[in-house]
This record gives C-alpha cells, sequence and structure tokens, in this order.
DNA sequence: ACCTGAACACCGTTCAAGT
DNA sequence: ACCTGAACACCGTTCAAGT
C-alpha cells in the first residue's frame, strides 16, 4: 500500500515545526541568536535543508510572527467600546511580554498577516457599535495600538534582559540620576522618586486611562454635535 | 615649536569625524550597512583602525543616536503645558523623521544620554509649572514620548523605504484589503477608505489630541479635588 | 600614539550534487 | 522530493606587529 503524502516519512521536516522551533529559539536566546545555522542544529539538520520550506530569513520571521501573535485572546465581542478597548489593550501587552524578543521587534515590521488583522477587526468593532465615526474608530486603534506595542516596546529592555543583552542594572540608573546637575535638570532631580521604577505596570495603566479618556472625549463631542444638528 | 594636541596632525581620525561619518552613512544607505568595514572604508582606513576611537560597534551606536538627538530644537521654555507638549511631541517626530532609520531603531533602544534627559526635563518643566502632580507628570512625559516614538517607528517603513528595505508598496496593500473575506472581516472592509491610507500626519494629530484631551481631563480631576479639600 | 594585516569564529545564501 | 557539502561574499573582533 503506498504511504499518502501526509501519513508517510515521519522523519521528515515540516515548515510548522521548522517555524515553531524557531519561535523557541527566539525566546530562549533572544532574536539575533535565531539564524539559520543555529535553528538548522537545534533541529538536527544541516542549514540548507531549512530553504527548502522556507525561501529565506525574512520570511521565517515573518511565519514566527504570525505564528506568535495568533495566540491572543481576544476579549468578549459584545463588550462596550471602553471595556473592550481596555480589555484588547492589556490582551496585546500580555501576549507580547510572552515572548519578549518580539515585543521589541515588532515595532518597525508592518506585520499583516491574520492575526494582527483579527486584533483590528476586534477593535474596530467595538468603537463603530458603540458610536463612533469612521474616522474615529480608524484614528482611534490606530493610536490604542501604537500606544500599547510603543509601551512594551520600551519597557521590555529595561525590565527583562533580552537574550544576551545587559541586565537592567538598577543601581547604575539611580547613579545616573545622583549625578545629574540639579541646576539644569531640576525638574528631572525632583522627581526621581516617580521617574525610578522607570516603566511599571501603574503606568501602562495611566497612559491607557489617559487614552481612553481622550477618545470618551471625542464621542460625547460627536454626540452633542449630533444633537444640536437635530 | 611643539604641536599643541588639538591642532597637529590634521590628516589623523578623530572620534567625532567616525562618529558623525557613520550617521551620514545610516542615513545613506540604512541602519544594516552600519559595518565597521563599510565604515572604515568610507572613512579611507583600515576597519580596525576604528576601535581606537571607539570600544565596539555598541558603543559607536549609542554615540551616533546621541549625535542626532542632540540636533532636536526645544520649544519655548515657557510655554503652558498644551502648547508646550503639543510643540515637543512635533519636534521629536520631526527630528526622528530626518534620521529614518533611526526612529525606528530607536525604540527597545534605551537612550539615557544627555540629549533624551533634556528632552524629558523640558515636558516635566511644563507639565509642573502648570500644576500638573508629580504622578501625572511622570505618567504624561512617558506616555507622550512613548506614542510619538512608536507612531513614527510604525509611521517610517511604510512611508519611506529605509535603506535597501522594500518599497512601500500601496497597490499590494489595497488587493490585501480587497481580498479580504467580508464575513471574517466586516467592519476592516467597511473602514477600508479610512484604513488605506495607512500612517497619515492627521492620524498622528488625532491621537496627540486624544492623548492631550486625555491630560486635560486630568488636570481638571486633580484641580477639582484641590478644591473640594479647601 | 595611532594605524595595519592576518587570522578566528561567525553570518545568509547559491549551486551542483547526492539519495 | 528532500537533504547534503563545499563554496562565496560577507560579519565583529583579537592579537601581534608595524611606524
Amino acid at each position: 500500500m503506498k504511504p499518502t503524502p501526509q501519513s508517510a516519512q515521519a522523519k521528515t521536516l515540516d515548515r510548522s515545526q521548522v517555524v515553531a522551533e524557531a519561535l523557541h529559539l527566539v525566546n530562549q536566546e533572544g532574536f539575533d541568536r535565531l539564524t539559520m545555522r543555529n535553528l538548522a542544529a537545534r533541529l538536527g539538520v544541516v542549514p540548507m535543508a531549512l530553504y527548502r520550506h522556507v525561501t529565506n530569513k525574512e520570511e521565517l520571521i515573518d511565519a514566527v510572527f504570525e505564528l506568535a501573535l495568533s495566540d491572543i485572546k481576544l476579549p468578549d465581542p459584545d463588550l462596550t467600546w471602553r471595556p473592550g478597548l481596555d480589555a484588547l489593550a492589556r490582551a496585546i501587552r500580555e501576549l507580547l511580554l510572552e515572548h519578549p524578543p518580539l515585543a521589541v521587534e515588532v515595532v518597525g515590521r508592518p506585520t499583516l498577516g491574520p492575526a494582527s488583522l483579527r486584533i483590528a477587526e476586534y477593535g474596530y468593532r467595538v468603537m463603530r457599535t458603540s458610536g463612533f465615526s469612521d474616522i474615529d474608530t480608524n484614528g482611534g486603534i490606530n493610536t490604542l495600538v501604537t500606544y500599547v506595542i510603543g509601551f512594551t516596546a520600551l519597557e521590555v529592555p529595561r525590565r527583562h534582559s533580552v537574550g544576551a543583552n545587559p541586565p537592567p542594572d538598577l543601581s547604575k540608573l539611580q547613579s545616573l540620576y545622583a549625578d545629574l546637575p540639579a541646576d539644569q535638570f531640576p525638574h528631572t532631580v525632583q522627581l526621581q522618586p516617580q521617574v525610578e521604577g522607570l516603566v511599571t505596570p501603574e503606568q501602562f495603566d495611566h497612559g491607557l486611562t489617559t487614552l481612553l479618556d481622550g477618545l470618551e472625549h471625542r464621542l460625547q463631542d460627536s454626540k452633542n454635535a449630533a444633537s444640536q444638528c437635530r
């Protein structure tokens, strides 16, 4: 009996194995340890074997992002806009923190795969069904996603050590603030107790609340404008 | 007469030349074309000559960032908080857009040099002297800077082609939206006219206004709380 | 004091060859 | 159909040597 294409040759490499192993590698060793040669070694195979399943390194990286992002747990689609966007923002941040090296690298890499589209679609849904205009919806999701990605990308290198990168060295940071000339940086010096815990979950909440407050203000404005036209 | 250290040997390499040439290289050829070998060639020197002025590539990159950031034009320090932060945000964005490859790379790289400190100090100043609490000031500047850097970093690869990277390919993007299954992505499809001009200056304004509105809300709240205590 | 040359341990990828 | 080996054109950096 002839073996069917899927069932036979359990020993052979397969694209999803390659991508999954690449994601593990990135999380364990850091983004710049993701080399074709290193990945091949982990799969017990010669470097060139990978090129049977992936056209080049760039495509492999895209696939790694898509795999990681597809794991996101989107909130209940029937939430109203404010709890919905709040939960969405936290879900994105949580996902990124599970893959610190990707959190940094995702900026500057336009990821337009299905996973990203599903995330945006969720945001569009809760805003539009809550009465936001199309312009405010597009702008709002854009701002929200930018904030979450930006915040997390700036947070990660300051908290976790990514790959072989330097440890957080909080003491060095403190002495930097201590040595600051108070005449040139009076406010920075006086704010030191606030600034020291440079990136905290509370600051994420603070910014997110500020942002949602701003959106609420926008929603009120357009409602007022609508009722005045009546 | 013995030549003084600064005046003599005009032919010799000097650290500021190395860093300046590195910045030019990055802007002309892209961030990943910044290699010690490539830089050395542009300076008409052998690669190892650079290590006399810079301890390694990492330090060189830090110096390149510091040089670029030190060019920022800070707004009038006597502005009140809202015009001050608005102008600060635009100044940061403008500077980053002058160095597209750096705009992308600055995320995930904690830049704590004098230039960054001056930027933060300006923001702290206008907020505190306008009555914001220390917590709101720290959170506010953090959020603002995060938004500006995040937005610009996401914007650049979609507008300019950075180094040898792919051109913007707007047509590909449009066909991607055209092929989207309308039952799975109803809102994304309906928003297509908004989403298409994916990252625009208007969207930057939209997000910035939202953010400043949120901060204004916060300032009102703390003022109300203060007057109630009286 | 500053620059050089050769070398080491790495990269991604091409190409012709094996099974 | 899938994997291999050798090779090419690159990296950052060390080390001993030149002037």
